[in-house]
DNA sequence: CTACTATTTGGCAAAAATGCCAAATACAAT
DNA sequence: ATTGTATTTGGCATTTTTGCCAAATAGTAG
């Protein structure tokens, strides 16, 4: 395999891993409708904030969110719309299962 | 959070988390063209056979591919069509993120 | 049945991801 | 400067993932 299609293999796994979290997918799905500070997402979350933040830090480290600092807090935004796309094209994977009976949900 | 967008939310994960590997998105793309027994898709990957028949199984658990015998041989076919639509996806956050300079190439 | 090819599974060690707590940092307000 | 709130980072234990080898299984052919 040549080297440039290996990086751009690896390049779409790297943000595809980053979506592959429950709370990832969370906080993306609230990101939808306007940036959200750390500390609702955390609320919304459920988990330590300092384990928010890293989930934070995940998405930020492909692109899939832009943080800035306002007082002293900072707000998520989701990056580029098309992170939105994902959504329906994951959903359709889902609704084939079903059709197949393939249970995602353990 | 309640517990129906909690299945909900690990049911996507699940299929990304398939999705977040170069080896596996690599089979996929060799799938796209059409069916491929296990022996083509280890050349194309490169690793172990044994390595490769786990994420075949590791993308079919999560029923983003098929796979029948045919003699001794057993071929994987992708599972729905709009599987294919990630990539369109993946793609267009990683030009967002070049026009940003995030750099995915590690 | 035996030999052969193709694929999967078991087992294991190494690597990576996860999530908590504690500590550090950033900023605001007094 | 000190105190308080918000967020990030370091450290660490636990779990999960990864990838190889060896062994088991599935099927074909002689």
């Amino acid at each position: 395999m040549d080297q440039a299609r290996q990086n751009r293999l690896e390049a779409r796994a790297r943000i595809l891993k980053a979506l592959g979290h429950p709370s990832r997918l969370l906080i993306l799905e609230e990101l939808a409708t306007g940036e959200k500070c750390v500390a609702e997402l955390t609320k919304a979350v459920g988990s330590d904030v300092s384990t928010v933040s890293k989930h934070l830090s995940s998405l930020r480290n492909v692109g899939l969110v832009h943080d800035h600092r306002r007082g002293n807090q900072v707000f998520y935004q989701i990056a580029t719309p098309c992170v939105l796309n994902f959504f329906n094209c994951v959903e359709s994977v889902i609704e084939a299962n079903i059709q197949q009976q393939i249970l995602l949900i353990k």
